[in-house]
DNA sequence: TTAATGATGACGATAGCG
DNA sequence: CGCTATCGTCATCATTAA
């Protein structure tokens, strides 16, 4: 159900330009499940207001929340929205824990739907195994000691041990109490003691809410009936928009939409500007989007803004209404991009875009298998099928081109910055290898893409803006920005590697810029204290932008493909942590 | 001489679509 | 079912630095 259109849900006008519809969109929505049905479904804790309260009340009951509280709750805080009942619940929850008995939070870790979702379990398992603790009094210990050991409170080991009961896995209870924190630090805005965590980056410490919901509610269902996973698929289908135009591209005047909804608690200012991989496992970007404020994604597939292709879903909650590309508009194939490849390139080969730009490129031993493949049937007019077929596969796989006779090769570092959007050599120098050239190149924006969507702030903020840009990587956003002519007041650029945080003060530099850039190192460190710091010196931010780690999303990672709980991809849960905050503290600092 | 860094190549699965 | 695309990881070797 990535369908843009779904957004046109409810009639709330904040805008009331002309409605263009595109007929496709159109026949699109139609198919797929309204939000409300979604939120009927109980699949997501949506913040739409529900008219029974008797749905969102069995919708915590039923992930195993004590009804009094959920109720208590409930009447204290309205049932508008869920996530942030969900958190009052939990700590008030955490409050009570010391007086409760046992609670049975996590579903019965026997059911066969338990063991679905092991995949979690056996790819973050670390030395603790289950089946070598016994089941008792002394397993309880060994936990709480193995926690302890891992640098949680004892009493928040306690805590999440007994919400959690004593069966469940230590990966379960460290998750529990990561997002236990994570609820506390939003639910204080005030600095709260941030020594509660080992320094150690062993495993993942948050985990979504979301695995919490989704278990309670197997749970639930397969109590009735063990249904395979293929069938009801739980509004889990991601149903990507095709063509990938998102509210619109440049160059495809139907295409562009210039009207939406945005639900209540997402309307800016602060603006958000959040971007992934489109291709995820299943379930990912419904969960990002829920964090996000019910932002439906706009999928975005940048073969419409440059030459080479890629695949992307932003959740933002900017205008779309007059948006305008950055110029001169980028080359939309490969051979305007790159016209010496002419000479070389066979009429057999159809291709005018080029496959994502990714962190590796293909090998010399692919360039010369295809070269002897293609040379033993010099003889002929054209390759046979069968070898037509091999180099095809091949190029395609590696973005290969040709450049010489019988000879393909990947992109070189310089052609990959072009096709992003880069300034010439913005990558180079600084002591970067070739090697990490790629790998920052292949995790970063496209510019142009992102210009587009960011183009609508320049008549909004014409004497500049305050950006946080979080995972800012080699500086899409903020190069973005400033081609735009949006000037630069207050950066602060979170990014974990040095060689980026050179190249994007390098360019800060060279610019010319008049603002202040300030960077950090890491997302963990940025908690509620240091960002008032923050805010209260520049006044605010007026764009939170971010792209989270994908490695445990990308379709090309074969091994630790494990979706937004992996180690990195669940980064993104800081990227909501620091924008929860941002909108909690923006009203101090208007 | 060893240690650190860079470069290389082999390694499928998932999910959407017709 | 067949077709296609996919911001990647890891062990290992080569090279450079200490």
């Amino acid at each position: 159900m990535g369908d843009d259109s779904s957004l046109e849900s409810d009639n709330f006008d904040w805008n009331t330009d002309d409605e263009l519809e595109i007929e496709s969109f159109n026949s699109l929505s139609s198919t797929v499940p309204s939000r409300q049905t979604i939120t009927a479904a109980s699949v997501e804790a949506s913040s739409f207001a529900g008219p029974s309260n008797t749905k969102v009340l069995d919708h915590f009951i039923s992930m195993g929340f004590p009804g009094e509280v959920v109720s208590k709750v409930i009447q204290e805080y309205g049932e508008e929205d869920e996530d942030k009942l969900l958190e009052e619940i939990l700590t008030y929850s955490a409050l009570e824990s010391s007086s409760q008995q046992h609670q049975q939070v996590e579903p019965d870790p026997t059911s066969s739907e338990y063991a679905g979702s092991s995949w979690d379990d056996l790819s973050d398992g670390d030395s603790f195994s289950d089946e070598e603790m016994p089941k008792s009094v002394s397993r309880n210990d060994d936990t709480l000691l193995s926690l302890v050991n891992m640098g949680f409170k004892e009493e928040e080991a306690l805590m999440a041990i007994e919400r959690l009961g004593l069966d469940s896995s230590l990966d379960d209870l460290v998750d529990f109490i990561g997002v236990a924190q994570l609820v506390k630090e939003e639910d204080s805005l005030l600095p709260p003691e941030d020594k509660q965590q080992c320094s150690g980056h062993s495993k993942p410490r948050k985990r979504s809410l979301y695995e919490y919901e989704v278990l309670g509610k197997k749970k639930r269902k397969v109590s009735d009936k063990r249904t395979p996973c293929e069938e009801e698929d739980d509004g889990q289908t991601l149903n990507l928009p095709n063509p990938m135009m998102g509210f619109g591209v440049p160059n495809e005047p139907k295409s562009i939409i210039t009207h939406r909804t945005l639900p209540e608690n997402a309307i800016g200012p602060p603006y958000f500007y959040y971007e992934n991989v489109a291709l995820t496992p299943k379930g990912v970007w419904q969960t990002i989007s829920r964090f996000l404020y019910d932002v439906q994604p706009e999928y975005v597939d940048s073969k419409y803004f440059c030459a080479a292709a890629r695949k992307r879903g932003y959740v933002h909650n900017l205008p779309i209404a007059n948006r305008f590309p950055l110029l001169p508009l980028p080359p939309r194939t490969i051979l305007d991009a790159f016209p010496l490849l002419r000479k070389w390139w066979p009429s057999w080969d159809p291709r005018k875009n080029l496959n994502c730009l990714q962190t590796v490129h293909g090998s010399a031993q692919t360039t010369d298998r295809i070269r002897k493949k293609l040379e033993s049937c010099e003889e002929f007019e054209e390759p046979s099928e069968s070898v037509k077929k091999y180099v095809l596969e091949q190029c395609r796989k590696w973005n290969l081109v040709w450049v010489g006779k019988n000879k393909v090769a990947p992109l070189e570092p310089d052609e990959v910055e072009m096709l992003l959007g880069f300034p010439r050599n913005h990558t180079r120098g600084g002591g970067i290898s070739r090697t990490d050239r790629f790998k920052s190149l292949g995790n970063s924006f496209q510019v142009d893409t992102v210009a587009y969507h960011l183009s609508v702030l320049k008549e909004m903020y014409p004497n500049g803006i305050n950006l946080l840009s979080l995972f800012s990587g080699i500086g899409g956003a903020e190069v973005a920005l400033h081609r735009l002519g949006v000037p630069l007041n207050n950066v602060v650029s979170v990014e974990k590697s040095e060689v980026n945080r050179n190249i994007v003060r390098s360019w800060w530099e060279q610019t010319n810029q008049k603002g202040n850039l300030i960077d950090i190192d890491d997302v963990q460190q940025l908690d509620a204290e240091r960002l008032e710091q923050l805010m209260s010196a520049c006044g605010g931010f007026d764009l939170v932008v971010g792209g989270s780690p994908c490695n445990n999303l990308a379709g090309s990672n074969r091994v630790s493909r494990i979706g937004l709980e992996g180690t990195e991809s669940a980064l993104f849960y800081d990227y909501f942590r620091i924008l929860d905050l941002v909108k909690a503290m923006a009203p101090r600092f208007q």
